[in-house]
DNA sequence: TGTACATCAGTGAACGCGCGTTCACTGATGTAC
DNA sequence: TGTACATCAGTGAACGCGCGTTCACTGATGTAC
């Protein structure tokens, strides 16, 4: 057991975290307040700040936790399908994506919305940042090494794009042929763009079933380049 | 001539959203405050209140700018193409809405970005956001006709999401077979993504020639459906 | 096992700052006769 | 064309509120001997 402190400290982070997130969903991030965080803890405003440095720290520690937990559900979905199921196991990431994002939308848009003013993320936001992307990679990766995934035919890939994608595969230590590692680019910015356009409302008043949209749209993307 | 008062408050009116636009640039939405603007102007922070009623008035004075200058900016790149060269029409409008976008990156966000927590767009906002899309459905709607358009072989299109392309083919007078208007909606999301996400920063470490990239999408973006 | 000391959590007051909005007012500009 | 009155722009003080962060402090919990 270690310490009983240690216990409660990390409890109270918890806690505070916690809290910073439902101020989160009530009011976005530029509104968060650590004064109000000790007002709901009944403690002093002053006292958070044997917890947190300051503001920035708090809402660098939401935010790696947002890029986690987004990660993670990805993960967990992408987990539960077959191996060479590679359709079903992009729709799956996706869809857990957008279900997560819909049940913690001010979190959603802590990382995936307009950045917040005057903050600059600090390095440890990396790699939580790429794990939703690694799911990604290692998918693409899977399929291509299975001979299912191809790239379509689309306009001939940029020589620095290729040369992007090749350190993208030094990243991963992957080995995905350029053009097809740039369609999973794209096929990822489409997905974050399409829940984000119905987070942010503007598919409101266009399209109807919303669930039904973003896995219809998933779909698509997947029918675009896996052949299996 | 209207009289000198009213084109000297039609000039005091343009100052203010400029002070406030340039703020928006420095800090965001949220931080917009009368007062900064007021103290720019060397005027008393009341003094605002005879040109907008409230914060939230010229905000949603910005909003309606931003919505008609990125739509104006897109009509033109259509307009100074061959009517029948759809591609280049549709990479032009992309193009185009890409560099307003990086040249005025607070505004794009004020409507593409996070909705600011707590402010309800009015009424007013809805037609100047269709504005951009106008354009878009009126480039399909062109293409169709003349035969150079056609759906790609994508998933099938959901029942409810036809019925909904119906309402955008009444709401624009057009008449796009609803599996075709459903990837226009993908077209369209793709594209605002794809610049969401490069100026939002999360393609920063990823690719590194923006502008190539965004013209290399919208170029496979229209090579998905136009086939002329 | 008991005691002395160091560590840590939490307090409360204070600093210095910002904001939106209202209100009674002054003085200049436009308008009707 | 000149005068009387209404309209409007702009002022400055005030209300009531919020915030992040610092600092000297008390008192409780853990640790080393």
């Amino acid at each position: 057991v270690t310490g009983l402190r240690a216990r409660v400290r990390l409890e109270l982070i918890e806690e505070i975290k916690r809290l910073a997130r439902q101020q989160l969903a009530l009011s976005g991030a530029s509104e968060l307040s650590l004064r109000a965080i000790a007002r709901d803890m009944d403690m002093a405003s002053s006292a958070i700040y044997r917890y947190f440095e300051s503001r920035d720290e708090l809402l660098t520690a939401l935010i790696i936790d947002a890029y986690e937990a987004i990660g993670e559900v990805a993960e967990q979905a992408d987990a539960a399908h077959r191996r060479s199921s590679f359709k079903s196991r992009f729709v799956a990431i996706g869809v857990a994506a957008y279900e997560w994002a819909r049940a913690h939308p001010a979190e959603y848009a802590l990382i995936y919305g307009t950045p917040v003013p005057g903050y600059k993320a600090p390095d440890d936001t990396i790699g939580p940042a790429t794990r939703l992307t690694g799911v990604l990679v290692r998918l693409l990766a899977d399929g291509y090494a299975n001979g299912s995934i191809a790239p379509g035919d689309g306009s001939p890939t940029p020589r620095t794009l290729r040369s992007d994608m090749g350190d993208i595969n030094r990243t991963f230590g992957t080995n995905i042929p350029e053009p097809l590692l740039a369609h999973g680019v794209q096929a990822w910015t489409a997905m974050v763009g399409t829940i984000s356009f119905i987070l942010f409302g503007h598919l409101h008043s266009v399209v109807s079933d919303h669930d039904g949209y973003v896995r219809h749209v998933l779909d698509d993307i997947a029918g675009r380049t896996v052949t299996m």
